[in-house]
RNA sequence: GGGCGGAUAGCUCAGCGGUAGAGCACCUGCCUUACAAGCAGGGGGUCACAGGUUCGAAUCCUGUUUCGCCCA
């Protein structure tokens, strides 16, 4: 077979992909009688291209799904994406403002229609994306937000909300964006420390000479002051409560009020209310009845009740505001202080908090079954250090803003009367109003995009209908996301998941890290420090990608990226790949092995045990959603175990012919060493089998390299991505051949490192002798005395038991567990040298005896520690003696 | 102000009660017929600091320093 020496992801990728999916693969089995195992996954932004974290977040869920699969369960990977409203809306606002035009120009329609040609046209590429980097989603199933049945289940659960009284619409505060011109929930924006202008103005006392000075960050919005509050307690405003205050510039009296919720430390301890573009203010104002007046628009320009300074922005109000303030004499003084200022996490302009009328969730009564399904454990949330961010979230939630003042999106089905102003909320348009028969406005705003996100575990499934789907997959299995959004849409999907279903949408919640740059940075756009992962694709291979993000990762953690992580990833592909590619080359045409064969060379039992170990501590890992772990394992068996140690082994067996009777072979210059058919055929056998599991435990890894490889190992007969996720096989390991092996590799490194000592080249063979300290340990160097010989490079390899040897002269020695090992020399040694090596090799030993010795001297150790902790401690003493011994002894022979 | 996380080899990070690990970087020698994207050998760490619990602490507890994040 011709193979490539290096390993080139780019021929393999595309192809295997698209036969996955010919092949139906990615559809799950739909077979009852096994466990289902399902994920929803997260949806990104339609229009949006996939960066690092989402690659992360895919290739952790396509471990998921593809070990459950590989287990037989019956499993389902829904795809999907989001419509995004406001960040695709701001889109094609750019594209119009490009082309000379607005959205107003065009029309709500027509407008619309521009979104879906933009969507259209960018829409596949997120996918295309999540196909590359391999994710075995079922396509048939993908979704989209704005699809007709998800867009039903909108409809339904607000119809619904409202019905149950937990929807409501009224003049409230809220978050506004100029620039978006849309109002937000709380978490969407975000507070940033900034420095600013603390200024302090005078208020003077109606009919007293006294002032009572204030302090504020926004001048301009003391034109809608309706009230000054100081705390109830404050001994230096007590005869003032209950007194009133001439406001500069506008000559409106307002009230002095008591209101606990003043910090009497702060600033003079009276504040300005202004109820009207303050959220604290807006409370303020309703427990005392306080008069709302707007003085800033939609726009951030000043209202026309803004005396004076209507029309203004903002930022020309403020300054005009001040200057007239000090003209007035009323300004006592200015401070620079850092505050947070609230920004638009969109677009990052100023958020402007004001009275609009919007339509908001009660979400108490929904978050009390949620709070209750994670403190009970129904739903797990990994790790659980965020159980606690959650909770403290849910337990001090606020009512929803769900109203949008955009046009793409799910339209608010509620409807108002022209005439009498009636609300109507209904599924389907009515024709005329139901108290008046007046005619119908529908809302013009649409909905939050998490309102809808926070359906998709149930509505990709297919509810409100009861689908088979729905019952098979419902409750999904897990939700995997970042932790950063934990509060925009884990929290809100298992409040309405359990209210519409009653059903948890998820049994856990597994969290991952933000990826960030290699200096610590969060990836942004104006930072351009972010990667495309199809480049990294396209370098490394979607597998070398996928390895790379998950080693040395653990849950939850932020994860830095480099090019030289990837590398790596890659270079283990290649690894993989050419350890194949060495036993295609090696397997004699038509060779197949019998799977009912179990070999009895301790080689071949040994690393059979370490296949066992592997498997069993990938699962672990796998069911406890470490990945990093499990990638760990496997990635150590494929390069230290089977390609360091087991490949190079199973060279000397190699060397045979599977079908002679006996076959002869050197594997060093003076020794011929026979072997029969029989065990040539087993090193292929274990080679083979081996590497087919080793291939399945690695495949919800990296799944083309696996694949390409596993279907080369079965004749193009099966796909690893079907096959049987492996289990441990007891029958073909056996502990003593481990111990056997794990003997001769010590003597191997031992002699490598005399070789090392007197700098032989790989070329230069040379001889050697090992000494057995006892039979047992003779037996052991002789059981794999050719493998040694072919891996320390020897000319010769002499075993002798130590009683026989004679004393090894013109060689340097080392010391391994159970013997020594000499390498002849045919100069003189330097002996000076040599006495030196052995006195650190005896420093050292001593020192670690010692450490041992007192360890077990130690009655409290003895008597408290765990058994096998002793006994361990007595065995490494024992050997740690014999070894001394040993030197020792080469140290009088020197001498 | 409240909460959470990080501090482990030069760098990036695993480990989280039983003698300190990986990748990359570094040093030495090698194209040894699977792989130079490799092989073999090697150097390098009072696991931030101070107390405590324990026979035993990088690992558990308390406090301190410091960096980062979330909430208010």
């Amino acid at each position: 077979m011709e193979l490539s020496p290096r390993y080139n992801p780019s021929q393999v990728e595309d192809k295997w992909y698209q036969r996955w999916k010919e092949w139906g693969y990615f559809r799950p089995s739909l077979d009852r009688t096994q466990p289902a195992f399902s994920i929803a996954m997260p949806p990104p932004n339609v229009t949006g291209v996939l960066h690092l974290g989402h690659a992360l977040n895919t290739t952790w869920q396509d471990i998921l799904i593809r070990y459950h699969r590989m287990r037989g369960d019956n499993t389902l990977w829904v795809p999907g994406t989001d419509h995004a409203g406001i960040s695709t809306q701001a889109k094609v606002d750019e594209l119009l403002r490009e082309r000379g035009q607005s959205r107003h120009d065009l029309g709500r329609d027509a407008f619309l229609q521009e979104v879906w040609r933009w969507r259209e046209e960018y829409g596949g590429a997120i996918l295309d994306q999540i196909a590359k980097l391999g994710a075995s989603v079922d396509w048939d199933r993908l979704r989209f937000t704005l699809d007709e049945g998800l867009s039903q289940a909108v409809t339904e659960v607000f119809v619904r909300l409202y019905e149950e009284g937990l929807l409501y619409r009224g003049n409230y505060i809220t978050n506004w964006c100029v620039s978006c011109r849309t109002a937000l929930s709380d978490i969407e924006v975000e507070h940033h420390e900034e420095s600013g202008k603390l200024t302090a103005i005078a208020y003077s006392v109606v009919g007293q000479e006294a002032e009572i000075i204030v302090a504020t960050t926004r001048p301009e919005t003391m034109l809608g002051d309706t009230a000054v509050a100081v705390h109830p307690d404050d001994p230096r405003y007590q005869d003032l409560i209950g007194q009133w205050v001439e406001l500069p510039l506008v000559g409106r009296r307002i009230p002095i009020i008591a209101d606990a919720f003043v910090d009497q430390t702060f600033g003079t301890g009276a504040v300005k209310v202004t109820p009207a573009h303050d959220p604290n203010d807006f409370d303020m104002g309703k427990r005392h009845q306080l008069e709302e007046i707007k003085v800033i628009d939609e726009d951030g320009r000043m209202t026309n009740l803004a005396s004076g300074y209507q029309g203004l922005s903002r930022e020309e109000a403020r300054r005009r505001v001040l200057l007239d303030l000090s003209c007035q004499g009323a300004l006592r003084g200015e401070e620079v202080i850092t505050h947070a200022v609230g920004h638009c996490e969109r677009c990052d302009s100023v958020i402007e908090p004001l009275l609009s009328l919007q339509w908001f969730v009660r979400v108490a009564p929904l978050a009390a079954p949620a709070i209750e399904a994670v403190k009970t454990g129904d739903i797990q949330i990994v790790p659980e250090r965020f159980v606690k961010i959650y909770m403290n979230w849910m337990e001090n939630v606020r009512d929803w803003c769900i109203s949008r003042q955009l046009w793409w999106g799910h339209r608010i089905p509620a409807y108002y009367c022209r005439d009498c102003g009636h609300t109507v909320v209904s599924s389907a348009m009515p024709n005329a109003c139901p108290l008046c028969q007046g005619e119908l406005d529908q809302d013009p705003d649409v909905l939050d995009t998490w309102f809808s996100s926070a359906l998709w575990p149930f509505s990709t499934l297919g509810w409100p209908e009861s689908t088979e789907d729905l019952a098979l997959f419902y409750p999904t299995s897990v939700l995997s996301t970042g932790y950063d959004i934990i509060f925009f849409w884990v929290a809100r999907m298992i409040m309405q998941g359990i209210h519409f279903t009653g059903e948890k949408p998820f049994s856990t919640v597994l969290l991952h890290g933000l990826v960030r740059d290699s200096e610590g940075h969060k990836m942004s756009k104006s930072r351009g420090n972010g990667v495309d992962p199809l480049e990294v694709v396209t370098k490394h291979g979607a597998d070398g990608l996928r390895i790379a993000l998950v080693l040395g990762s653990a849950p939850g953690n932020d994860y830095r990226w480099s090019w030289e992580r990837f590398e790596a990833g890659s270079h283990f592909a290649n690894k993989v790949y050419n350890a194949v590619r060495f036993v295609l080359m090696n397997r004699p045409e038509g060779f197949e092995p019998e799977d009912s064969r179990v070999s009895q060379h301790p080689v071949d039992q040994w690393i059979w045990g370490r296949l066992n170990d592997t498997v069993t501590t990938m699962t672990e890992a796998l069911e406890q959603f470490e990945f990093g772990q499990a990638a760990r394992a496997i990635y150590d068996f494929w390069w230290d175990d089977y390609c360091d140690w087991y490949i190079e082994m199973a060279k000397v067996r190699l060397k045979g012919d599977p079908h002679a009777g006996v076959s002869q072979t050197r594997t060093h210059q003076d020794e011929k060493v026979f072997f029969t058919g029989d065990e040539t055929a087993g090193a292929l056998t274990t080679l083979i089998q081996v590497a087919r599991r080793a291939l399945a435990l690695l495949h919800p890894f990296m799944p083309f390299v696996t694949e390409e490889l596993f279907w080369a190992l079965n004749n193009g007969t099966a796909s690893v991505m079907v096959s049987v996720w492996p289990l441990p096989e007891q029958k073909r390991a056996n502990p003593s051949a481990a111990r056997v092996v794990g003997l001769v590799q010590q003597l191997i490194r031992t002699g490598r490192n005399l070789r090392h000592e007197v700098r032989l080249n790989p070329s230069d063979l040379a001889q050697f002798v090992a000494v057995a300290d006892d039979v047992s340990v003779r037996q052991s160097f002789l059981a794999l005395k050719s493998e040694a010989a072919l891996l320390l490079r020897a000319k010769t390899l002499d075993v002798v038991l130590k009683d026989q040897a004679e004393t090894v002269s013109r060689a340097i020695a080392g010391v391994t567990t159970g013997g020594s090992v000499f390498l002849r020399l045919d100069g003189l040694i330097d002996l000076d040298r040599e006495r030196e090596r052995l006195s650190l090799a005896i420093g050292e030993a001593t020192q670690e005896k010692d450490r041992i010795q007192a360890q077990l001297d130690n009655p409290q150790f003895v008597s408290r520690a765990p058994a096998d902790v002793v006994k361990k401690a007595r065995e490494s003493l024992n050997e740690c003696q014999a070894r001394l011994q040993r030197l020792k002894e080469r140290e009088a022979a020197l001498a």
